[in-house]
DNA sequence: CCTCTCTTTATGTGTAGACAATAACCGATA
DNA sequence: TATCGGTTATTGTCTACACATAAAGAGAGG
């Protein structure tokens, strides 16, 4: 005798859009709930159990769509506790940065390489702004700019470790970058970055064609191949001509 | 009659290191190939068949390891073609954008927040730098100062579309800053952002309280609810005091 | 009241196998 | 030779199930 089914929830259970994949589907319906609020930060979303039930799929689908999300910083998993719409939307944000002979080829200017100066030191004084080196540590100290058709676009001055890269000596930077000449023989397994802003002195501003005083986005990374330092490049970009920029999707991926 | 086995291939079969689970174990072993150039860019890797039996594993736990690379962009995967290196080790990196007031609070100092104008406007030549609102949408126009103890650290300026969040006029932004206030009403699913470097006009230098014509950092932020344009901050920072720093390992995750 | 243990819930990881989709390859044919 | 078509290698997605692991909660014993 079949009696009233006594709502055991009354919980809309999502419904998929039959678009591609169903562990994409499940993303975008899962997706769609926190992006209008119904879902707010701190929400607990149903267990996986119950969703396979909605979605009519199996646990493994579920746990794809959920753990990609989870890796995408959306959600929040524990084992038992379930899993939970993150606090923070807005963390940390991708910046491209790419080969500077890409960048300027892609704005379709013919690329140059140039190296200004070229000489053997030992760490020391001069490398205060590579602290990870010990001093004494033997390093070519080079200074070069990154033209597009002839016009200097981007200030590089870079240190080498010679103790992790001693080849360097004898590389032809001017046919391959000492970027692209460094990756191609030890493995980058840290990096470390940072953006700062800065006044062009007045030698700068001459070798970049710039006023003055201008402003000038300086960039500075330092690389290690496991534990040894390999290579520390500050990059100093006119302020005015460029930006850099990085877009982000939460929806994708 | 057992011949002479005929070395098959002689690859070395990469080994595990036993260390947690199987497909990170994978990960590592793969990575380690990479990373030492054994496996340089463009190489094709063994397929999953091969994979899971050198591993001793199945095919979805292979795939798991071999999807997530390619997922952080070390691999590239194409069906029938199989699974190669990616050109580009060094790509992007992460910067972290922060909550400003966690990052002013993480130096230890009190923070408040200022609101110096507020505004509605509607969009037009005032909001130039946010070309997507059309023209005659109602907007409000923010200026505020982020302090530490007092000492201005980084000024704002914001622009939030009130078709988007029209309680915004009446919100109280010394309590909540926008970008919270934001957040927490509003999903975020596409942001775009750009620095650069700029010189401190008298009024900003007068602001920050820093010399005239010093550097600044300049970011500028624009976000979207689906398709909608919600806000277009941009923060100021002084170039010297300030520096955004990220680190990148690209041995985890 | 506190602490310990047991149970329960939910996610984390793994196995085994299936079919689908893609694109390279190879052979047959015009 | 060039083109068409079938075969095959490889990844993409899914099902179904199993056991491991973390943590909350309940109950027993002090």
């Amino acid at each position: 005798m079949p009696a009233k089914p006594a709502r055991k929830k009354a919980e809309p259970t999502l419904a998929l859009d039959g678009n591609g994949p169903i562990y994409k589907q499940i993303e975008r319906a899962v997706r769609g709930e926190i992006l209008s609020g119904r879902w707010p930060p701190g929400h607990r979303i149903p267990p996986e159990h119950t969703l396979l039930q909605w979605f009519s799929t199996t646990r493994a689908t579920v746990s794809k769509a959920l753990t990609k999300m989870t890796e995408a910083g959306l959600l929040e998993r524990r084992r038992k506790q379930g899993t939970i719409v993150a606090q923070s939307t807005e963390s940390h944000a991708v910046i491209g940065f790419l080969d500077i002979r890409k960048e300027i080829e892609a704005k379709g200017r013919e690329y140059s390489y140039r190296v200004l100066r070229s000489a053997k030191i030992v760490a020391g004084p001069k490398t205060a702004a590579w602290p990870e080196v010990p001093a004494g540590t033997p390093i070519l100290h080079l200074q070069a700019v990154h033209s597009g058709f002839g016009k200097p676009e981007v200030l590089e001055e870079r240190f080498i470790n010679l103790e992790a890269a001693p080849d360097a000596v004898h590389a032809d930077f001017e046919a391959e970058t000492p970027n692209i000449w460094l990756l191609a023989r030890l493995p980058c397994t840290r990096l470390r970055h940072s953006i700062k802003a800065e006044i062009a002195t007045a030698e700068q501003a001459q070798q970049l064609q710039i006023p003055a005083n201008g402003p000038l986005l300086v960039s500075r990374r330092r690389t290690w191949a496991d534990a040894l330092p390999v290579t520390c490049v500050k990059l100093v970009y006119p302020g005015e001509r460029n930006e850099f920029v990085g877009e982000f999707n939460p929806l994708e991926s």
